[in-house]
DNA sequence: TGCAAATAATACTAATCAGTATCTTTTATG
DNA sequence: CATAAAAGATACTGATTAGTATTATTTGCA
């Protein structure tokens, strides 16, 4: 990788990790260019302006993880009751990237930008649609394989499953505390039987 | 009412409202005092700092908005099947002091300040744990009355019910559209029903 | 090597932020 | 009515914000 995409790449990550933390609007361009070592010169040569620096946080750093950890391991799920637990358990307890404390950073920022910045709005949208499609998705694949039952609606169970995670993240950091994602789990367990 | 009392009371509703729209950190008191017509020194006369007027709104407005919305629809219900569904509904669909852009003002506030600010979040702590053992209390009593099954784990139901909610107010805010809100209603009235 | 383009560095601006100091007006009570 | 306290008004401060203008350096390539 050249000098400039390292720059650039650095820039992306340092900001994410700080938007994770304190918020989108609350991560001054500053602060960032403190925390990378890089000029603001250097940092607005790469990005037009913050907005445009946000979005690609959004594209090129939380997209791809995303994929890596919701969308991969449902892919091809014909046993959805199992995959979607999984899931959902590795996605609360067994990510290196997300901590408590600090909950889901599609969730995050969503809720600080998507009524106020119609830009955010959509590349956000287009990541948490691809994450509901992958859950429908798998659900549709178990009706097919008889692993669960004809009558239940797979977008129904999809807004379902995500609502839950999103909400108890917010649990999360309301406690700080891990107690309450295993209350949920056990719950969403349940849940997810009587889907059979 | 005082005409001093009024002032204070001024402040903090249209507080909510701007904090509610824009968020708390984005929320300058300029634009409160500007809004409120209230001066700078009546905004400092009446509040020690920004926190001390950003935690009586929790304590003064959300507070008692979401006893009467949430809390008292459940207290004594034997029937939470019903109730609790009903209660969910209302917040998300017949509540005129929310919108499907701006989401739930708790859910908002929680995301926002839980993790930069213990005091927020002991107020909202409070106020949460409040909301969820009122749903725990009513599955107890449906447990007991009989139309619950006995091996639901109410706590469990409080958490998941509550995660739902939240997590779809997230979806709300990110579609600007209450669709959203019917497919989840559908799904929750499934698992509501699992319950019994 | 020389030179143009890519990349980075520095210093600045105008706006906005929470908070304070000081002053004036209103209110309640003797 | 007099007076003290409550309540409100005004003007300011130093820090921080996103963004810009200008200059300097590094890089790839002829």
């Amino acid at each position: 990788m050249g000098k400039a995409a390292n720059t650039r790449l650095t820039i992306l990550q340092k900001s994410f990790d700080l938007i994770y933390v304190n918020g989108y609007q609350a991560t001054s361009i500053d602060v960032i260019i403190a925390t990378t070592q890089v000029t603001k010169g250097a940092f607005y040569y790469h990005f037009k302006n913050k907005d445009d620096m946000g979005m690609a946080v959004v594209n090129e750093v939380m997209y791809p993880a995303m994929t890596e950890v919701l969308i991969k391991p449902l892919i091809n799920s014909a046993d959805p009751v199992n995959d979607i637990y999984k899931m959902v358990h590795g996605l609360l307890l067994d990510n290196p990237h997300m901590q408590v404390k600090y909950g889901c950073p599609v969730n995050n920022l969503t809720q600080e930008m998507s009524p106020i910045n119609e830009a955010f709005s959509q590349v956000l949208t287009r990541l948490v649609n691809e994450c509901n499609e992958a859950i429908m998705q798998s659900v549709e694949n178990g009706k097919k394989a008889g692993s669960i039952r004809a009558n239940v609606d797979a977008w129904q169970v999809a807004y379902f499953v995500m609502s839950g995670y999103w909400g108890i993240r917010n649990f999360g950091k309301l406690f700080n505390s891990a107690d309450c994602y295993h209350t949920f789990l056990k719950e969403l367990h349940s849940y997810l039987q009587g889907l059979k």
